[in-house]
RNA sequence: GCCCGGGUAGCUCAGUUGGUAGAGCAGCGGAUUGAAAAUCCGCGUGUCGGUGGUUCGAAUCCGCCCCCGGGCA
C-alpha cells in the first residue's frame, strides 16, 4: 500500500492547491484536516475550496458538519480513520491536508482513549464556568483532581473543563487516560509528512490580502447567515478568525474598518502559532519553504519517491 | 525665503528642575491529548533625525544641518 500524503502549513499556506496538484498525478484523493472548513455554514470564511476548483478531485470531509454540532478532534479522528479506509481499498492515494495540528498529531500518533463524555454533563460544566467563572471551575477541579490541576493554568477555561468533566464523567483523572495512545491510524512508514512555510511577511500579506477578497466573495453575507442562526457563540464553528468581530460589526458594535483589522490580526497570529506547532511537534516533517506550486511539487514528489519507489 | 509646530520602539505617543527611556496597539517566543481558526503562559524589540558643543553626565540645554506638517510671503 502507498503511503499516505499529509499536508500541514499555516493558513493561507497554500496547501490546497498543492493537494489537488498532487492528488491529479498520483491518483489521489483529498481528505480535510482543517477544523472549521468542515463547516457546511463556513464556506467562505474557512477558505473551503471551491467545486470549480477542485478540478475533478475528490474531496472528503468538507462541509459534511453543521455549524451547531460541537465537532471535535475525537469526531475527526473517527471521519478520518473511516475515510482514508475507504479511500484505500479502492486503490487511490489519501491526501490529508489541513491546517489543524492537533488532528494530524491525533491521526500519526493516536489519542488517549477516553470515554465520550455525556452531554449533559459538558453542559453542567459549561453552566458552572458560566455562572463561578474560571475561578469556581477550577476551584471544583482542585478538589476533585488536584494533580492535573496543578499542571494546568488556573486560567486555562478549555483544559480546566476539560479536564473537569473527564473527572465527572469516569470519576478518573484525565492523567490517568493521557498515559497512554491509541494505536496510530497511520503507522510509521505509512505516510509522508511535509509542511508549508512560507516567509512570514509575505504570509501575513496573502493574510490581508485574502480578508479582503473573502469580504468581496460574500464573506459578510456567509456571516450574517450564521448569525442569524442565533446559535450558542461558543459554539467551535462560531469561534473562526474574524467571525466573531464581523458578528460584532452587524450588531452595530463597530465599524466595518475596525471588524476586519481584528480580524486580519486574529488569522495572523493564528498563522503564527500554527508555525509553532510546526516547528515544536513536527520536528521532523520536511520544510518547504518555496512559494509556486510547481516548486513545491517538485520537492514533494522527490521525498516521495524516497520512501516510496515505485 | 521667513515664522511656527514636530522628528523617541514597526505605529500612535509620554518622558517631571539634565542622571543613557516607557505606555497602548502591532509584533516576537512558548505550551498544546475529543472546543485546537480554540485555550493559556511569557517577552520592550530603541544609533531618542544627524552632527558639533556645554556638562562628571544630554532624549532633555546651545549652534549648525537634514526631514515632515502648517502658516506668511
Amino acid at each position: 500500500m502507498r503511503p499516505a500524503i499529509l499536508i500541514h502549513g499555516p493558513t493561507a499556506s497554500g496547501k490546497t492547491s498543492v493537494a489537488i496538484e498532487l492528488a491529479k498525478t498520483l491518483d489521489g484523493e483529498i481528505i480535510n484536516a482543517d477544523s472549521m472548513q468542515v463547516y457546511r455554514d463556513l464556506k467562505v470564511l474557512s477558505a473551503r475550496p471551491d467545486p470549480s476548483e477542485m478540478q475533478d478531485v475528490t474531496h472528503h470531509m468538507f462541509g459534511h458538519v453543521d455549524a451547531a454540532t460541537r465537532y471535535s478532534t475525537g469526531l475527526w479522528l473517527e471521519d478520518a480513520t473511516q475515510t482514508i479506509a475507504d479511500v484505500q481499498r479502492r486503490g487511490r492515494l489519501p491526501i490529508i491536508a489541513g491546517g489543524t495540528g492537533l488532528y494530524l498529531l491525533a491521526l500519526t500518533e493516536g489519542l488517549s482513549e477516553i470515554p465520550p463524555v455525556p452531554e449533559d454533563i459538558r453542559a453542567d460544566v459549561r453552566y458552572i464556568l458560566q455562572d463561578q467563572g474560571i475561578a469556581g471551575l477550577y476551584a471544583r477541579l482542585q478538589a476533585a483532581d488536584p494533580a492535573m490541576a496543578a499542571d494546568l493554568s488556573p486560567n486555562d477555561r478549555q483544559r480546566v473543563s476539560r479536564a473537569y468533566e473527564v473527572w465527572l464523567a469516569t470519576g478518573k483523572s484525565i492523567r490517568d487516560f493521557q498515559g497512554s495512545r491509541s494505536r496510530p491510524v497511520l503507522a510509521p512508514g505509512e505516510w509522508l509528512g511535509v509542511a508549508l512555510t512560507p516567509p512570514r511577511t509575505r504570509l501575513y500579506n496573502r493574510i490581508d490580502r485574502r480578508f479582503e477578497t473573502m469580504m468581496m466573495h460574500g464573506g459578510m453575507e456567509e456571516a450574517r447567515a450564521l448569525v442569524g442562526r442565533g446559535l450558542d457563540p461558543e459554539l467551535p464553528a462560531m469561534k473562526a478568525s474574524g467571525l466573531p468581530w464581523l458578528a460584532a460589526f452587524i450588531r452595530g458594535e463597530m465599524t466595518a474598518e475596525t471588524a476586519a483589522d481584528h480580524a486580519k490580526r486574529d488569522t495572523r497570529r493564528y498563522a503564527k502559532r500554527q508555525f509553532t506547532w510546526i516547528s515544536r511537534q513536527f520536528p521532523f516533517w520536511p520544510r518547504i519553504p518555496a512559494l509556486s506550486d510547481a516548486a513545491r511539487k517538485k520537492v514533494i514528489f522527490a521525498l516521495y519517491r524516497e520512501i516510496d519507489p515505485g
